[in-house]
Order: structure tokens, then C-alpha cells, then sequence
RNA sequence: GGCGAGGUAGCGAAGCGGUCAAACGCAGCAGACUGUAAAUCUGUCGCCCUAGUGGCUUCGAAGGUUCGAGUCCUUCCCUCGCCA
């Protein structure tokens, strides 16, 4: 069996790890976990190193845990927070944690006859600690000095806003959780984001004066894009791995658009190919940039990933069509179904009646701008089309008769953002 | 509490009492070039319309001086330094 340091070294995914973690691998099979916060109901590709770590770390025959972090969560993590954190309601985290463990199940097995994984809720037992019992046991090893030396709480302390009571007691119920693990299912390896760093040495602190056993840590670097923006964010928000949050066909979107100086990276990170696979594509990269083969890869793997191959499929169609063939030509049931991730607008038929609708109107209307003025300029300036055709006439008006089978216009505004226009007839 | 500096468009930052919807930079949005990339270049970047040497609302808040105020005066609110 290969050794999973190795692996989890070449595709990058080291920032930091405890000396020895590789012997154990090497030796034995290994029970690790990584917390995740319920603070939203979905992941968002943020949250998908650590979640790949995990699986990555069964099919090398090891046995993964995730925390789903429902006692964390109502205190919050100050690490890599400039700020104090408002405080989530128990209602909040329990629905998120519905949304989150859902999530997980794509990536994990629960059901392996040898090393099956499993979730686990620390509100199990952090909920079950009375205030004195907790201090005496959990809080007696730490030393407010060893606390105040951690950077995550250090920061705090240099910033103006300080660091509640509250956030500074985190370091504890995280420490508290490993032992936990330790304990309940042997479990000897916390990874997690490099900023985890000081909550996991925490853990093995902990588990090595209570138990006088060796715990390991591992931390992954920060995901970057070369743009400077930070990983995952993109104009509109958040790439999630919820559907409903962001259409497969976006996410799909994302990967494809990746940045060349990324593409090497973000295929060890986020997809299973081997290292012939991504060596192949690397080159590539390098000596045709233009196919962008790399990140068509990246996007099939990752979005079958989430979404499973059909939706890879529809997103592969729905791309070359939007970037290819001749929208017009189509049927209109064809448009309908490649755009069905594309927001759209019903307007009535009686409304393209008679001179039709101006096209500023109707960009300003189906919120393509903001406003008016905003539509004009933008229609003026050549980023509009209509059915793949550039309309820049901020006079033009649009009839039924110039829409597609009489039912629908796809308007895009620069190279990519579309929107379906429905049109609804008097009868319907 | 005392002293000093300052609050201008998403952010940063200019701004003689008139020519200020407000320089400039960044971000944003389009266009060109391309590979649905990066870099670069161009335009645009308060709101409205019948699109014009058009209308309307802005420069922390409220008053005032003036033919006219982002620009002067008063009060208030807030932020930031220094001292205590």
C-alpha cells in the first residue's frame, strides 16, 4: 500500500505535519477526523480540500471522521477571524447540519465493510459537559499562558475588538474533541486548514498528558487563485456545492474558468487522477494552453464529483452551445433545456404586441444592469446580445416575431451572463 | 477629560465660494486582442427621461451667511492620533 504522506505530499496538500506521521502511516491504519462548522447548510469549494483529504484518506484504506461541529459551532472559532463572530442559533446549526452531513455522503463511505466512515456530531458530548465538570477536567491542562500564545488569540488580543470570553474557550472544546475521538474510535490524526494549526497541536497537548499516547496533526496549505482573489469567491458569490445555491452548470463554469497558473495545482487538490493523469495534463497545459484541456478535466472531475456525470454531461452541452453553435437555429425546447440553469424571466405576450419592447427596457427589466442609465450604456457599448447576436441600438425593440420559435430570447450581456426571456402567451 | 487631525461616490484619495455629479488610483461593468485564460489597451462607472450646452438627488447631520457652498460660520454626531 502506498504511503499517504506521500501522496498527500505530492499533490501538495502539506503545509504542516507532526514528526512521525508519515512512520504511521507507513505502519498501520489510521483513524483521523476534520471538523467541519456549521455555518452555512452547504460546503462551498472553500471546504472541499479538507473534505478531499478525507476521502483520499479512506480509499488509501484508512478510516476518515468528520465532526460535524454542532457544540463548536455555538461558541465559534476565532482562528483566522479578525472579528468576533455572531453567534448561530441552535436552530440554525441544526439545519445546517442536516445540509452538511448530506453533502459529505457524496464524497465518503459509510457502508465499507473494512474502514467505513462515519459522522459524528460533537454537541454529543460537549452538550453533555456541565461548566464545573468541564473546567476541572478539560480546562486544568491548559495554562492561559499556553492560550494566549496561540496566534489565532493572539490576534484577537492586538485588535481592537478584542476576543470574547466566549471564542477564547474554543481552543479547549476543539483540544477536548480530539480527546474525544481519541477515546471513542482510537482515532490519532487531526488535519485541517492551516489555520487549524494551534487548535490541533492543542488536541495532542491534551491527549498526551491525559493518555501519555502520541497524536499526529496535519494542516493544508490555503487554497490561492493567482488572480489575488480569494479561492472560491467569484462576482456573484460563492461557488457552493449545493445545487440550488449554484447550478452545476456554473460550478462546472468555475472550474473550466480556471486560471492556467492554478489548473496544475487545483488537479491535485480536487480531483483522483493519478499522477500520470495530471503529469499528462500539465503538459499539455504547457504546450497548448488554448484547448484548455487541464481545466475541462478539472471541471468533469470535480463537477461529477458533486453533481454526478449527468449533470457533467448537461454542463458540457449547455457550454459548447453557449459558446459555440448558433442559438437561433435551435429549438426552442433545446434552448429551454440547456438554459434551464439560467435565470429567467415570464413576460406577457401582449407586451412585444404592436413596436415590441426596447431593448434597454428589457435589459434594465430582466435586472441584466442595475438601472436604466446603466442598460443604455451597456447596450451603446456593444455587451448585449440577443440570441447570440450583438444588438447595440439602444433604440432596437424586440417583437415576438424575432424570438425563438415565437416563445423565447436568450439575451447575454458580455461573454457569459445570460438570461432566458419567457414569453408568456394571452391563453397560458 | 485636555489637545490635534479628519469625515467627499464601493474603497482609497484630490478638491481657489461659481466652469463640481465632483480630479486621480483601485475595484466593478463593457469593448478590442485572445483560449469562455493571463497581461495589455479603450470606453464607462449617482439616478431619471422625450438622451439634451436636459432634469433630479449627493460631498457625516442640522441650521446659517451668500445671487451662488463640497469649499465660509454655528451646533451636533462619528472616527483617528497624542496627552491624561
Amino acid at each position: 500500500m502506498p504511503n499517504l504522506y506521500d501522496e498527500f505530499q505530492w499533490r501538495g496538500m502539506v503545509y504542516d505535519a507532526t514528526d512521525g506521521l508519515s512512520d504511521l502511516f507507513a505502519r498501520a491504519r489510521v483513524t483521523a477526523y476534520i471538523g467541519f462548522d456549521p455555518t452555512a447548510s452547504s460546503f462551498h469549494v472553500g471546504n472541499l480540500l479538507p473534505i478531499m483529504a478525507l476521502a483520499r484518506l479512506q480509499r488509501f484504506g484508512h478510516t476518515p471522521i468528520a465532526i460535524a461541529g454542532g457544540g463548536t459551532g455555538m461558541i465559534g472559532d476565532p482562528s483566522g477571524k479578525s472579528q468576533e463572530r455572531a453567534l448561530l442559533s441552535r436552530e440554525q446549526i441544526d439545519e445546517n447540519l442536516v445540509g452538511i452531513k448530506r453533502q459529505l455522503t457524496r464524497f465518503l463511505d459509510f457502508d465499507s465493510a473494512t474502514n467505513p466512515a462515519r459522522i459524528v456530531n460533537n454537541a454529543d458530548w460537549l452538550a453533555a459537559f456541565d461548566v464545573l465538570g468541564f473546567l476541572r477536567d478539560t480546562g486544568k491542562y491548559f495554562t492561559v499562558n499556553y492560550m494566549l500564545r496561540k496566534e489565532s488569540v493572539n490576534r484577537r488580543l492586538e485588535s481592537d475588538d478584542g476576543i470574547s470570553y466566549t471564542e477564547f474557550s474554543y481552543l479547549l472544546l476543539q483540544a477536548r474533541d480530539f480527546l474525544e475521538l481519541f477515546d471513542r474510535y482510537g482515532c490519532t490524526l487531526q488535519m485541517g486548514g492551516s489555520d487549524q494549526w494551534g487548535n490541533i497541536t492543542a488536541g495532542i497537548d491534551l491527549i498526551r498528558k491525559l493518555r501519555a499516547k502520541k497524536a499526529h496533526g496535519l494542516v493544508m496549505p490555503l487554497v490561492t487563485m493567482a488572480s489575488g482573489v480569494k479561492f472560491g469567491k467569484t462576482e456573484a458569490g460563492a461557488i457552493w456545492l449545493d445545487p440550488a445555491l449554484t447550478s452545476p452548470f456554473k460550478f462546472y463554469q468555475f472550474w473550466l474558468n480556471t486560471d492556467d497558473r492554478d489548473v496544475a495545482t487545483y488537479l491535485r487538490f480536487f480531483t483522483f487522477l493519478d499522477r500520470q493523469a495530471i503529469a499528462d495534463l500539465e503538459a499539455r497545459a504547457q504546450s497548448a494552453p488554448e484547448t484548455r484541456d487541464a481545466q475541462r478535466a478539472l471541471a468533469r472531475e470535480v463537477t461529477a464529483l458533486v453533481h454526478g456525470p449527468e449533470e457533467v454531461a448537461r454542463a458540457e452541452r449547455a457550454s459548447s452551445v453557449l459558446f459555440g453553435e448558433d442559438i437561433a437555429t435551435l429549438a426552442a425546447e433545446d434552448v429551454l433545456a440547456v438554459f434551464e440553469d439560467v435565470p429567467s424571466t415570464e413576460i406577457a405576450s401582449s407586451e412585444f404586441a404592436g413596436a415590441g419592447i426596447g431593448m434597454v427596457d428589457l435589459v434594465a427589466r430582466v435586472r441584466l444592469s442595475p438601472s436604466k442609465s446603466e442598460a443604455r450604456r451597456l447596450v451603446q457599448s456593444g455587451g448585449v446580445y440577443v440570441n447570440n447576436r450583438r444588438v447595440s441600438d439602444p433604440q432596437a425593440r424586440l417583437t415576438r416575431d424575432q424570438a425563438i420559435g415565437g416563445r423565447l430570447f436568450v439575451l447575454r450581456k458580455g461573454q457569459r451572463q445570460n438570461h432566458v426571456v419567457k414569453i408568456l402567451s394571452a391563453q397560458e
